[in-house]
DNA sequence: GGCATATCGATAACAACATATCGATATGCC
DNA sequence: GGCATATCGATATGTTGTTATCGATATGCC
């Protein structure tokens, strides 16, 4: 199989072409060239054009790409379409909150359910979700070959739960929690961390602000 | 100044570093060297030397860095003892999540109120925190002099209603709407997207499945 | 005090990614 | 039908980030 490994910046940037291009279906116009692409989302349009060869083969001269093939093909490339279970470790704030949101099923991820330690917060959630107790999660994550989970526990237990995740066969892991999880080998994890995006933004904007009093 | 510009994966360990040094702490050693915590951490040896060394000048050879000031040097490179004013518009599920959410203050983010076009959800929190209808957003804005703006709203009002934050003043935007914001040149975007972080994971989910299926 | 060793900082090789350049090809106009 | 042009895909160059190597230095032991 031709799965030639895709690079990580690439990978982050196909699901906004994704999203721009769906944007544009109501418009009604059916083709949709690098060049006018990359304008609109402020990128180079070499990039855009590479990024877009290694999902696609179709682009054609002077008249770009078909939307609507794009779209299928980003589809599927980025999974959308065939539905991922998943479950939330953690029913904080956060974690209902992401277990209420019902976007994830447009990234073809499907929430089945929260545990908390806590078993008071065990129950049903306004959007009929349910909060299991962490007894429970070993044997559902089993039960339902759960390979991804979404981590929103507190620090200072991120690690332990993280290890019961990975023993429970997760194999993949959003990490919300401001902690850095080692897991093995062959289990991944993705860090949403909030300490990092605001090291990166406060550093930036410290820069700028130095470089404007210049 | 010798603010040498540093690289962003750089900027995405150092919090790592930082948790982990803070965790070290109760356990009385007052020294750490490179080596130790790349292992910890999982990462390279020389990796580490070389971000630390972004941040500080302290490493002695055969003993390493002292872990307090490290710390420090840390702390104040990071933002975290100069506290930024900041305001999360878009009170959803998730953006009422981050205003309740007292962990900000140890990253030198303190948010002080919430805005959403929706007047009903105006109020105060369980925390304290203030909602306010979004009319009030530029005046606050300015009145507070806020800089850094959390952004999230549903993606389709998502570019209009940065456009207002930009013209309230905030330079800094931590974006979790699931949309590709255009601004001007001098405001910085942060985007913390589920989508993308979803495009990874399974993306890399699927390469380790089939690799491990050959 | 001198030597062995752990560790540092710096320089250099390497890899990944982004950007620029160029020929090839399909469309539309004359 | 032939030519101009928009756009594509590919190759080449430059930039950035990572990994490896090496000499320098401070500590602890003999």
């Amino acid at each position: 199989m031709a799965t030639r490994s895709i690079s990580k910046s690439t990978l982050q940037r196909l699901p906004i072409y994704l999203m721009h291009l769906k944007s544009l279906l109501p418009g009604g116009q059916s083709h949709i060239s690098a060049t006018t692409l990359a304008l609109a989302l402020g990128m180079g349009e070499v990039q855009v054009r590479k990024d877009l060869a290694s999902v696609s083969e179709a682009g054609k001269p002077k008249v770009g790409y078909v939307i609507t093939d794009l779209i299928e093909e980003l589809e599927n490339f980025l999974g959308y379409n065939d539905v991922d279970d998943a479950v939330v470790v953690g029913a904080g704030k956060l974690g209902r909150a992401l277990l209420d949101y019902n976007g994830f099923a447009n990234y073809g991820l499907n929430i089945v359910a929260a545990f908390d330690i806590d078993a008071g917060k065990s129950g049903v959630t306004d959007t009929g979700k349910s909060i299991f107790d962490m007894q429970k999660l070993e044997e559902l994550c089993a039960r339902l070959c759960i390979r991804i989970g979404i981590l929103t526990v507190p620090a200072d237990c991120a690690q332990a739960v993280c290890d019961r995740m990975v023993k429970s066969g997760i194999l993949a892991i959003l990490n919300f929690a401001p902690a850095h999880l080692i897991v093995p080998e062959n289990v991944l994890v993705q860090n949403e961390n909030i300490a990092t995006s605001l090291a990166i933004l406060s550093n930036r904007l410290k820069e700028t602000i130095i470089k404007s009093s210049i």
